[in-house]
DNA sequence: TAAAAATTTTAGACTAGTCTAAATTTATTA
DNA sequence: TAATAAATTTAGACTAGTCTAAAATTTTTA
């Protein structure tokens, strides 16, 4: 089936926003498309006649297994274009997405294979987020927000919760980058800020607000 | 500026129908971008009051400096992207036109310039066709159609004039590829179909058709 | 050079995707 | 649980790009 650009995109925020056993509502899809719940609403009728989601007026939106292995397909996608711009064209990881964005809607199976043998069949993009193997398998890691993590905890940075080109530059400058080992050497009982150690020698304070957008896997 | 996908195809196939002293047609417009005449007639009055082209009603349009700036630019983009689908990814020659046609569209002059490099500045495309710098400039080769040849001269295979994927597999089939060397053995009068020799060791046959859509440098 | 043919443009309509404003439904709360 | 607030949908309109059919212009030809 041939989608739009503007479908791919409906898709692919819906798989974003879905949480296992719930739907997903008109206004959520509005707030990360960047459009009215009124479009959002036109859109659903048009996705649910083509099969690609169960939506029920009022109550809410669900990808179909279809829908699903379409938006997977999109984020592998998306998440090879990464690699290929990060790994070969000299990228910095803060700067690929606007480019990865308009890359995963070319159309042609033959070059996603292709471009993942190139790659080399890499398991995560530059982010730390898995890529969806051809199938739209996704490797399941056991994340957890670092916002969550108790002083005196250690991890590793993994992948973030905002993709927005100011934060990914935030988190540059602040020194933060997947792989990298934290160890959280105090949580701020009043506002939830955390003093953490980075890699065991820079000591550096956040915030709650961008320790909830950091994804860890703990030691 | 920021031109749609639609606007950026015009262009392109303004460029390509544009020769030295003439303007360039409605008609001849519709007929490559497979689109009816009054279609191409609302573009041009849009184009043109983007000051991209020279448009007379019922006479015909030309490219602005500004239109052919940006047209190559697009032309630029699709040559850069075949030489990568083929030296990187492993396509053949002759199927990477139509990826071609989606990535040329990718917006980010950051991209191209890295996409250049990685590439080690290429100067023509896997069909022999030169690639624009990034000022818009372009090799100017001498070119001659293989039909206007006359018997007994040689020539070196350069470019073809239809990019269409059922002429490339012809070629291919043919044992026809940009670098080859061609000896013309015998012109038919009636037809103006050849008889050539390839590489000094295979003796093929081609009618009109085919050669008049071969470009050659003559040595 | 006037009539016929071909080309091109205009007029009006259609689709995809979007919007605002109003109406409807669901959730909250007093 | 009835009133209010919030979320969602509907109705109608707008833009980009396309189309068909008719009108206008240019070119060809007899």
């Amino acid at each position: 089936m041939r989608l739009s650009f503007t479908e791919e995109n409906y898709l692919k925020h819906i798989l974003r926003l879905s949480k296992p056993g719930h739907v997903v509502t008109t206004n959520a899809i509005a707030g990360c498309l960047q459009t009215k719940a009124s479009s959002v609403t036109d859109m659903l009728d048009k996705l649910a006649l083509k099969k690609l989601v169960a939506y029920e007026k009022y109550k809410g939106v669900s990808l179909t297994p279809l829908g699903k292995k379409t938006a997977l397909a999109i984020v592998r996608k998306h998440r090879l274009w990464e690699v290929f711009l990060v790994e070969k064209l000299g990228f910095t990881w803060d700067k690929v997405h606007d480019i990865a964005e308009q890359l995963e809607h070319i159309q042609s199976d033959e070059l996603v294979d292709k471009l993942d043998i190139f790659l080399g069949r890499p398991k995560f993009d530059p982010h730390g987020e898995p890529i969806p193997d051809a199938s739209g398998k996704v490797k399941n890691q056991k994340l957890k927000l670092l916002s969550e993590c108790l002083a005196g905890s250690t991890c590793i940075i993994s992948e973030v919760n905002d993709d927005s080109a100011a934060f990914l530059r935030h988190l540059d400058k602040t020194g933060l980058k997947p792989g990298h080992e934290i160890k959280v050497t105090e949580v701020i009982d009043y506002d939830k800020s955390l003093n953490i150690l980075v890699n065991s020698k820079k000591n550096i304070f956040i915030s709650n607000a961008i320790a909830k957008n950091i994804l860890v896997t703990v030691k």
